[in-house]
DNA sequence: GCCAACGTTGGC
DNA sequence: GCCAACGTTGGC
């Protein structure tokens, strides 16, 4: 069992949009390293958290899983993988917060200058992240 | 294989 | 909307 962040715009797609149609075909990712992930270390049953960027605040609006393991997108040489939702937080768990957190110093959505779509997450700072979300 | 130019991401 | 940080491209 492998624990992920992942990252879009909810101009683009967001966790209500995920909500609404309980799976959803994770298309679009451009990056090698993401594609690795997707293709090479994402098993069905993986846990994700569902992060909101560009956004108001930016940050973890819910939780999703891995519903579909990697499968080659239509456009060589990419891949995909399709998520299904789990939860919406009550409220979204800020970048802020996250930087705050103790625990979470090591999380990569939390260094500078980190564009990486999909990030893997430990399952410690999974559990952080969804006990913070849990909270009212 | 280097690296400048360019395009994109994403916090602010 | 700005722009720093980063990834990719392509000339050499």
């Amino acid at each position: 069992m492998k624990y992920w962040l992942m990252k879009c715009e909810p101009s683009a797609y967001s966790i209500d949009d995920l909500a609404r149609d309980k799976t959803t075909r994770w298309e679009g990712v451009r990056n090698y390293q993401a594609r690795n992930f997707m293709r090479d270390e994402m098993r069905a049953g993986d846990k994700v958290l569902f992060y909101a960027s560009n956004a108001d605040p930016s940050g973890v609006t819910g939780l999703a899983e891995v519903s579909r393991e990697g499968y080659p997108d239509a456009e060589e040489p990419w891949t995909l993988v399709d998520i299904r939702f789990v939860a919406k937080f009550p409220q979204v768990i800020s970048l802020e917060t996250l930087k705050e957190t103790r625990g979470l110093e090591d999380m990569v959505v939390t260094k500078k200058g980190s564009r990486l779509s999909i990030q893997p997450v430990t399952k410690t700072e999974y559990d952080i992240v969804v006990k913070l979300g849990r909270k009212k």
